[in-house]
DNA sequence: GTCTATAGATCGATAGAC
DNA sequence: GTCTATCGATCTATAGAC
């Protein structure tokens, strides 16, 4: 607004920021490896995020949070054929997490004491996701509580596959869970029970 | 052998160790937080462990894999009864991590840049994890391909479990989740397809 | 607005008294 | 074998030059 620049450039360091956390974890992504890989020194750091690293996972969250929205949480809310919905929230996620071998930053902040700071978007994140795949289910004929009860396995399926797979190396086995929930997600929708 | 006494305290402090590694993970864990959590000064802990943090931590893991081997690998693999055998792997699964809010510290572990020196044991771990309830399954009748598939599927759905209901900060979640895969489990041994 | 320099705290690890 | 004291390195964060 007043200036312009300022918040492109901000926005600009969030995906190398990102990637930094997703490769590290908060606890192990120090400054000096946010400098490198985002190639701003450390007075441009405090400048755009006052409040220091914690500030800067709160943004990178947001803007995963973001993402998903309009990536993922809104077209399953708003889809007018839920099987091909499902089935391109598989696509989304497969190439999101690289197959696998990227981790989910946000299922991993959950894990650590460190989430206490962010237990709140976390949270949020999961809660938004397995609602929006549920009233997609629903969509599609689906009664409620089983809507819920699947958009949940999925769900954790997709962390749990990321979390084999990356211990694995294997990332040919997240590929296969994905496509298992898929079946079983698409194959609840079009009422072949 | 020779003084029978260190051996003792060393394996004495694992569990306490493993606790601290659970809660704040690896980079996360400091000697001051282990030396707190253990009651031992710094000096004992490098008497018991000389090759400092990374050597505890492996202490932890080999901990952790002789449990999980006499308490759900082994008992898997020889299993006279197949349904019986995925209950009782399903009771001490969800009492080992209580409920899901207990973290599993292999999983986290392969999460992070962290892993590469824990890479070979994280992944032999889930490896054999796999295996032994894929046998378990044939056991009880299943073709291999499907039986490694289905074992497959119901690790990395503990997994993701475990990170869903933390996250969520819903145990019950958790107990759900484990309840699913037992049907879909004892459903496949007892032939019901 | 971006850099270098550096403060102050804490890190992992070691040394030496006992 | 266990403690305290302390090393040098690194951490987050700040200050000040430009």
């Amino acid at each position: 607004m007043s200036k312009g620049r300022t918040l492109t450039e901000r926005s600009e360091a969030l995906p190398a920021l990102a990637e930094v956390f997703r490769e590290h974890g908060f606890e192990g992504t120090s400054l000096s490896l946010i400098s490198t890989a985002t190639g701003l020194g450390k007075g441009s750091l405090y400048n755009f995020f006052p409040g220091g690293k914690e500030e800067m996972m709160r943004a990178v969250l947001a803007d995963i949070d973001a993402w998903f929205d309009a990536a993922i949480f809104a077209p399953l809310e708003q889809a007018p054929d839920p099987a091909a919905a499902i089935a391109a929230m598989m696509r989304e996620v497969e190439a999101y997490f690289r197959s696998g071998q990227r981790v989910c930053l946000v299922g991993w902040l959950g894990l650590g004491a460190s989430r206490d700071p962010f237990g709140e978007p976390v949270k949020a994140y999961f809660a938004r996701w397995i609602a929006a795949l549920a009233a997609c289910l629903q969509g599609g004929g689906v009664a409620e509580s089983e809507a819920t009860r699947l958009a949940e396995q999925a769900v954790a399926g997709i962390q749990g596959a990321i979390v084999l797979s990356r211990a694995l190396g294997d990332d040919g086995a997240f590929v296969r869970l994905l496509r298992d929930h898929e079946t079983r997600l698409t194959g609840a929708v079009t009422g072949r029970r």
